[in-house]
DNA sequence: ACGATGATGAAC
DNA sequence: TTCATCATCGTA
């Protein structure tokens, strides 16, 4: 089962969005092919008030899609080099995405952005088939048991906000977890 | 711990 | 018209 997720699915509480995007396929149609990759981390920017969003400044000619229809990709610029794609929640007049952060094999906003070739051209535009980026519900459901929530990722300047959990992810298990990234772990962990 | 690298928004 | 600030990553 492929199921396209429409405008419905990403009409709702960004927080339960976020979530259910858990297990879901980000997928690519490049030339001929289509590629899919399991959502394995996400972030949800919730509101007007969440001083964690580009949004809690008001509306900007960047941030306008956030203040758009749901289900609409809003792409971004951050650190002059790097793409983060993020998916528009809510109702209309209601600034809220969900960040996506990780997908099955590649970790990092940026990194899924650059392998997928994902820029600009995506922002403002309805997730869909036609498009070339749409998420699909392949009927894989991740056990609440491995959903780890956690605070958000580079927002500390964001007060009482910095500190919600609105960060979610697919934890993984230690076993499955190779020796290099083990290894690349406890490195950063000295810093 | 830091530099790369450029758009954004706010101050002036 | 400047200026500080970034929803990051790779390298040391």
């Amino acid at each position: 089962m492929h199921k396209i997720l429409k405008d419905d699915f990403f009409e709702r509480s960004t927080l339960s969005v976020a979530h259910e995007l858990l297990g879901k396929y980000l997928c690519r149609k490049r030339g001929r092919g289509v590629e899919a990759f399991m959502i394995t981390e996400v972030e949800a920017y919730d509101g007007p008030h969440d001083r964690a969003s580009h949004a809690s400044r008001g509306k900007t000619a960047r941030n306008a899609p956030m203040f758009g229809g749901a289900g609409v990709w809003y792409v971004y610029l951050v650190y002059g080099m790097h793409w983060m794609l993020n998916i528009v929640t809510g109702g209309e007049d209601y600034p809220a995405a969900v960040l996506i952060r990780g997908i099955e094999g590649i970790e990092g906003p940026a990194r899924l952005t650059k392998a997928l070739g994902v820029g600009k051209r995506f922002n403002g535009k309805q997730a869909s088939r036609a498009v070339g980026l749409w998420i699909e519900d392949r009927g894989e459901r991740v056990p609440a048991s491995r959903i780890a929530r956690t605070p958000r990722i580079g927002v500390d300047y964001a007060g009482e906000w910095a500190k919600k959990p609105y960060r979610f992810m697919i934890s993984e298990r230690s076993e499955r977890r190779g020796r290099s990234e083990r290894r690349r772990k406890n490195f950063l962990s000295l810093l």
